[in-house]
RNA sequence: GGCCCGUUCGUCUACCGGUUAGGACAUCAGGUUUUCAUCCUGGAAAUAGGAGUUCGAUUCUCCUACGGGCUACCA
């Protein structure tokens, strides 16, 4: 059994964007692959066409394309145990129900939804739940408490039953989750659970089994939601006598709301601003966008390291980490046991490590883009000096604009706070005095600026502030930037001595 | 309600019986930057509570509190 090459899958269902969290748990199971040089493969959990969404599917795989996880074996790229999407696997299951009841590990059930309903109504106005059990079964309407001959009658004249699985009337289950230990749940606790649906769809329950049975899955690492069922699926491996190659399970921590109580959902990235998902989602029906990380102009790099940390950790104090270098340290046993809260910030910042780590071409790249999109024109030398001059200041290639807008247009407006305290009634005079120093001016480079216009402050008895903060002013538009004078140089003489006089002019 | 899981600075976490309980984000204070940001230095900041076990508990056990998940012919 441990001679079996690690094979792990991530089961999503197409019901809408995947969220952060099951892309942690994407991220997770790839990392295990990699570092137990396995196959990571992708299946499709559409069993439940109402709550089927179009798109949802290819939003998935593009979401983990983004991410840089790679599919050994999906439905896209096809692979030994194909189809990979169970609604095209459907016929499968049916004989794998069928052969629990043969076994007497399931039976018809008959009931209604209705008729469900109201035992529920029921056992509610008595202060108790109901649950479709050992204790429950005889007073239900299915093959263990009707006749076979009634039985046969209803299965003959309708194609309207469900298959339960029989749970064990008072049995303890237990089983080890790699990173909780082992969990013991007692089957009286637990209940009769639909293997097979009305509409000649399995459960979850039972496709999943199934499945991971087939494709040779061996360790199934999924949400921390689905550790009330572990039992109920060691017990169908039992019943089907494939517990020698059963998978190992592990259940991840759960990604928590930045504050407030409960797990992370769509609407606390909408109220706190952040996203949720790796990409942008438009919903079909609702025609709402969300937004998603891709888009908001993080790394992917900075994006996966971010989850990474989230509920695992290396045990050093390293924090920056590629794919690579995850795919060859990760383990499960340094993944946490509890849910962490989500935290925005630190996401921005790991962006920010990425981002000044990426060469001044990189960014001009990128930040080319952008310009574009303004309708500015600007070759890409001045985009690479540019980069390199402000990317110190920036988390996003969004923010090189706000930094640097004055390299490729004068200040269209000027920072009402920066005039009141930089812009006294002797300025305008001293500043048309610079202008024409400027004038004067044969070599235009930072150094050889920079020393005359010492010398000219000096000798005149200026105070250098008010002049480096009033010229700064005149440039920029504001109290920010880069070096005043690296800014005067990239912009020009001409330009320089105009911004001034445009200032001189426009500011009141 | 029942079942299961969890609980170290505000947040993510390290220390798997003996530490001045470490790091990172955020925060605060200095410094650099004749600007802002970056950056550097420093500060404040935690073992949920109570019983055990032990020479010694953050670490092991139990109880309580709190948090989380599940409790569908959804996954």
């Amino acid at each position: 059994m441990s001679e079996r090459k690690v094979r792990v899958r991530f089961a999503p269902s197409p019901t809408g964007p995947l969220h952060i969290g099951g892309v942690r748990t994407a991220l997770f199971n790839y990392l295990f692959a990699k570092k137990h040089g396995g196959d990571f493969i992708l299946r499709i959990e559409d069993t439940d066409q109402a709550r089927y969404v179009p798109g949802a599917e290819n939003y998935i795989q593009e979401s983990l394309e983004w991410c840089g996880i790679k599919i050994d074996e999906g439905p896209k790229n096809g692979g030994p145990f194909a189809p990979y999407r169970q609604s095209e696997r459907k016929d499968l299951y049916r004989q794998y129900a069928e052969q629990l009841i043969a076994s007497g590990h399931a039976y018809y059930a008959f009931d209604t939804s209705e008729e469900l309903d109201m035992a529920r109504t029921q056992a509610e106005a008595k202060g108790e739940t109901f649950t479709y059990n050992a204790l429950s079964r005889q007073a239900m309407k299915n093959s263990l408490s009707l006749s076979e001959e009634v039985s046969n009658v209803i299965l003959n004249a309708s194609t309207h039953y469900v298959i339960r699985f029989k749970m064990p009337d008072n049995e303890d289950v237990t089983e080890v989750d790699l990173i909780r230990g082992s969990v013991t749940f007692n089957t009286a606790t637990l209940d009769d659970k639909v293997l097979f649906k009305s509409d000649g769809m399995p459960t979850y329950h039972l496709a999943n089994v199934v499945d991971d049975h087939l494709m040779q899955i061996t360790h199934v690492i999924r949400g921390e939601e689905w550790l009330p069922s572990m039992p109920l699926h060691v017990l169908l491996y039992r019943a089907f006598g494939w517990e020698s190659t059963m998978p190992r399970f592990t259940h991840l921590p759960l990604i928590l709301k930045p504050e407030g109580k409960g797990k992370l959902s769509k609407r606390d990235g909408d109220k706190l601003g952040f996203p949720v998902f790796p990409l942008l989602w438009n919903d079909p029906a609702t025609g709402e966008s969300s937004r998603g990380y891709r888009e908001d102009g993080y790394f992917k790099e900075a994006f996966i390291n971010m989850l990474a940390l989230l509920g695992w950790n290396p045990g050093t104090e390293q924090e920056l980490f590629s794919m690579e270098e995850l795919g060859q340290i990760f383990s499960l046993e340094r993944v946490g046991k509890s849910g962490a809260r989500f935290d925005p910030e630190k996401t921005k910042w790991f962006n920010h490590q990425y981002f000044i780590q990426k060469s001044d071409e990189e960014l001009a790249q990128l930040f080319l883009v952008e310009l574009q999109n303004k309708g500015v024109e600007a070759p890409l030398a001045l985009a690479i000096k540019v980069c390199g001059m402000v990317k110190e200041r920036c988390n996003f290639v969004s923010e090189i604009w706000d930094q640097s807008y004055f390299f490729f247009q004068a200040p269209t407006a000027y920072d009402e706070k920066i005039i009141a305290k930089r812009w006294k009634d002797d300025v305008p005079v001293l500043m048309e005095n610079i202008a024409v120093f400027f004038e004067t001016l044969k070599a235009w480079n930072p150094a050889e600026i920079k020393e005359p216009f010492s010398n000219f402050v000096t000798e005149k008895e200026w105070n250098f502030g008010t002049i480096m903060n009033a010229l700064r002013l005149c440039l920029v538009g504001g109290g920010f930037g880069p070096d005043i004078f690296e800014i005067c140089e990239t912009i020009g003489k001409q330009e320089t001595i105009s911004r001034i006089r445009m200032a001189i002019r426009q500011i009141q």
